[in-house]
DNA sequence: TTGTATGCGTTATCAC
DNA sequence: GTGATAACGCATACAA
């Protein structure tokens, strides 16, 4: 049933420890926060009080003190875009063993709420904070820039950073995949795109570049919508895609899931993958790999941007303008599987 | 480049508005926090001063001087198993405009860790708290239920809540899979499982014992490994499986990849689905109705989950003992679809 | 309904 | 290297 809420009897204070160690409080606290600033005695004097008493600081008394708490703040556009699942888990596992907790806000892909989000958050005085992109609002980046911790826009790759920014170039990464259908031989490139945030619609742009460079491209054949991609939405697009040209022979997909929906789409339809139609997906989560027939692929590095992004962070917090490479590039990989002809036996 | 970290000037506090207000500290404070208890003038006296000062209350002094934070924990053992994005989406949307901040940790399936992080995430003193089942450790159940602040358990039915709970019962889940494919006449039914937590173990019971009851079951059949659940390993298991009985003719895979991955391995060897062979799925996360064949699988309200654990844990914030129902099943569906024979048209 | 006095547990500042 | 003192900004308890 119903617990009850038992007050804890008092917890061991700062003050507590100091007295059973002999020594003051300051000290105490300097022995957990900069212990080389103290002598070897005194910091095993100390050290043993905290183990006996069983001592942990207070966060609330720590954040008022010295306004910083031990929070990072990171901002995303979608909690159920699975593309951010794994930059999440990248983040926690770079946060594991240390004494800072993530706190998420979920912008749900719109500037405003982003916006208020970063006022919010701020307020709570994070030690740090990590958002998506480079497409706050101006007052957002004015509040960024003057915050009094170190900030990392992940996901994207080319602007000049608030402060600090880790990603990769969403335009190329377009331009890479339309490069690679074309060299398979496929000649009626068309293009999905869902969501369309600013980093879909510059894959879309790079791709639709380079199919204009090698003379192919038909905007017809750009299919997008402001609606959330899904597998359904993907074969929902590719219908759209057919109906405007029947005879297109390859598509780019914006995200995996759509790219999954082309696929399923196109098996219903008896549509030979790769034969008649190529099929290049973005992002290759686990699963498109193991399509049949597998799905080629742009690989993009989530988890390391994750990772990168927590890592610069933690440095910079931890010693401030330590950070030299504060632009990261990570790339991003085309993956060829058997969803596109290859290139020794073209059709 | 680098930016600079601008000590921001002086931010208005209680004291500031009370003055602005001619009024006392105290009474500010409860403008805010019970406007009930103060008088209309008064209220909106201060209300004035404090959107003239733009006041916005500090939640380190707040924590300091209550012992609450305005931080909900939540606990769940994966971040990049897709069950948990609907959970998480549906807490968000519960959230939303609230003065609440979510603050996740991710237990890694390990009810250590669990522990740990139950023990350093208390220290903060959320106003509530969101754990994942019903497998604590000795200590980390001690601990909640000592906690000064509400709790709810999430994903599973069935026993006794620490506090409160919300979820569904996964051996009748798994039960109800079994009797569905005995129904459509499938007669060698196998079981996929994967990571084996608690709640996928009894998903496995639930499968076993339908077959049991029937008369076909082989536990050679059963094939489970310690692994996460991914499409590639749903691949590797059911070639697994097939190895120990290549006449099984039924699948129930734990979770939906497994299940993604048994049809693709399937397509792969040309096995007829879902003449040779059924498959059902579980979760049903949204790509499973569009895959070719469509999969039928056990749904499972994920979203609901999130959202009625938040609004338990909120209303229980607000009026602690007030909620009533404290231990809600939310059920689930199983939905046919292409990849099991239809009782109407059986082989 | 409103106000006064006091405490929350830590850290910054400056002196020793 | 160590300590005394004074914040930090708000909420509790109690009084008026």
């Amino acid at each position: 049933m119903a617990k009850r809420r038992s007050s804890s009897s008092r917890r061991p204070t700062l003050v507590d420890v100091a007295r059973e160690a002999n020594v003051s409080a300051i000290t105490v606290s300097r022995t957990i926060r900069s212990p080389e600033l103290v002598s070897q005695q005194m910091r095993t004097a100390v050290e043993e009080a905290i183990k006996k008493l069983g001592y942990h600081p207070d966060p609330a008394a720590s954040a008022l003190a010295s306004k910083v708490t031990n929070n990072i703040a990171l901002l995303l556009p979608s909690l159920t875009n699975t593309v951010f699942e794994d930059v999440l888990d990248g983040i926690y596992e770079g946060c594991e063993g240390t004494r800072y907790f993530i706190q998420i806000g979920d912008t749900r892909y719109s500037s405003l709420k982003e916006e208020a989000l970063i006022e919010s958050f701020l307020r709570q005085k994070p030690a740090g904070m990590i958002v998506t992109g480079f497409e706050q609002t101006e007052k957002a980046h004015a509040m960024l820039s003057a915050a009094s911790c170190p900030v990392v826009q992940i996901m994207d790759y080319g602007e000049e950073p608030i402060d600090m920014a880790v990603g990769f170039d969403h335009e190329a990464a377009g331009y890479a995949a339309a490069v690679h259908l074309l060299e398979c031989g496929y000649r009626r490139p068309g293009c999905l795109g869902a969501r369309l945030d600013a980093r879909s619609r510059r894959r879309l742009d790079g791709f639709r570049a380079a199919c204009r460079e090698a003379g192919v491209w038909d905007e017809r054949r750009m299919v997008t919508t402001s609606q959330s991609s899904s597998v359904g939405l993907g074969r929902h697009l590719f219908e759209e895609l057919l109906s405007r040209d029947e005879e297109v022979d390859a598509v780019f997909s914006n995200n995996d899931d759509l790219g999954i929906g082309v696929l399923m789409e196109a098996q219903r339809r008896m549509i030979p993958v790769p034969e008649r139609l190529g099929i290049c997906s973005f992002h290759d989560m686990e699963m498109t790999q193991h399509m049949f027939p597998s799905l080629t692929a742009v690989a993009t590095p989530r988890n390391d941007i994750g990772k990168f992004a927590i890592k610069m962070l933690l440095d910079e917090i931890a010693e401030p303008q330590s950070v030299k490479q504060r632009s990261i590039d990570t790339g991003f990989k085309l993956i060829q599987r058997s969803s596109t002809r290859s290139l020794d036996r073209p059709e």
